[in-house]
DNA sequence: AAGAAAATATGACTTTTATCATATTAAAGG
DNA sequence: CCTTTAATATGATAAAAGTCATATTTTCTT
């Protein structure tokens, strides 16, 4: 069992709030898991016992649309807590969380995170502020999906991409997803996301290195997005 | 000034966990505000120094898109508080808040409701519940936005409108929005908007009363809306 | 390495939605 | 009460985006 107290992830985490003998109390009843890519960590609907901290690798939270298709909701990476929400308001979780690279989470029970909860203001604190983070975010992005077209979402997307999980040696952007997940961020058909990146391509704004993509005018493509 | 304690409004909201002392403490430092029809409470970007607890009438929460247009993020009602997001995170208001109908709003300062957070814990929770609740909202209203077409928007918001607002005794939605706010929740040109409407009537499933719209087939309008 | 399967790409076409123009109706102010 | 203004309505057209078909490329499997 690993030690919390030594574990950076938890810095850029609320989990930085608690205490030396809070974090010993909790590598005690937390449980680490291996997720490989495209796994479920859990399911929208399912009753989440917890929450899921993770330590490596970025997972997407998506919602099932009545048309069939899974949107998106939002990206979470090293540091984040997911389920948080599902965990404060009692209910089944609202999204799924699906492994987009192989990662590394812990499961932190309900309980536990209840008794911080009690018994520690600035984690409470914490994790309030990182609700009314996501919650600025997502008012932010529902007026990008309501008032945006495809084409400003896509390059804003790109940016966001960039800006949030960097790049490699070669520009490319570090979280490769594909053009079928690139189309359910911005709420789009698979083969409108690829002529658009086409178009893209063809301005010199990105380039397509197989089914990589490297931004090489991100002052036109930040215009785009506006 | 007038009481809280006396306040029926505080039984819907967060509030309803403060003790008679906390509601006197809070009768003595807020302020109560008359606001009429179409006045700002607060705007996007401004610093908000406190909450808005809303008593009697109808508030639209706004944001402004960089295309130019105001889209309608979210109705807020009695008992609802306005402004928690800004004041717990510590910025200025990511939305503004006008007034849709005549209102009556206290205004608690932030020295006291960070008094209660500290002291209260139940009333934390409920904040934290309420916020939860606001994102879950929000994670739904972007996928819709992204994955639905406007018909069906159109058709989810006259049902979330009856339903969240009730009708008069003409059958027709309580809450009176014009054409152009309707069409800045959906996301649409506002002639778009006009124009499903008509086509509704047409299929009967509404009426077009002067400006007020009527719901006549609710079961179709909602499997439309899915 | 070869074949199968999946992802990416592009064309042709349809549907949806926006824009601009212009009536028509309702509301407001003197 | 009439005039002015704003809101609603509708037509014509253009632009955006979706769908279906079909290549082409990449990835995976054996």
């Amino acid at each position: 069992m690993s030690r919390c107290e030594q574990c950076i992830v938890r810095e850029f985490s609320s989990l930085k709030a608690l205490n030396k003998d809070e974090l010993v109390k909790m590598a005690n009843c937390k449980t680490s898991k291996n997720i490989k890519k495209g796994e479920l960590i859990f399911e929208e609907g399912e009753a989440v016992n917890g929450v899921f901290c993770v330590r490596n690798g970025v997972a997407k939270m998506t919602k099932l649309s009545t048309n069939g298709k899974d949107h998106i909701v939002k990206l979470a990476k090293k540091g984040e807590l997911l389920g948080q929400r599902s965990l404060i308001s009692d209910e089944p979780a609202n999204l799924s969380a699906v492994a987009l690279e192989d990662m590394q989470v812990c499961f932190i029970p309900k309980s536990e995170i209840i008794g911080f909860f009690n018994e520690n203001n600035k984690f409470s604190m914490n994790v309030m502020k990182t609700i009314c983070g996501d919650l600025k975010e997502a008012d932010d992005l529902m007026v990008n999906m309501a008032q945006k077209t495809v084409k400003e979402r896509l390059a804003y997307t790109l940016i966001y991409l960039q800006e949030t999980f960097g790049i490699n040696e070669d520009k490319t952007l570090k979280l490769q997803l594909s053009r079928e997940e690139i189309s359910s961020i911005i709420g789009t058909a698979t083969e409108s996301c690829i002529r658009l990146l086409s178009e893209f391509k063809k301005l010199k704004l990105i380039d397509l290195i197989g089914k990589k993509i490297a931004i090489i005018d991100k002052i036109t493509l930040k215009k785009i997005a506006e």
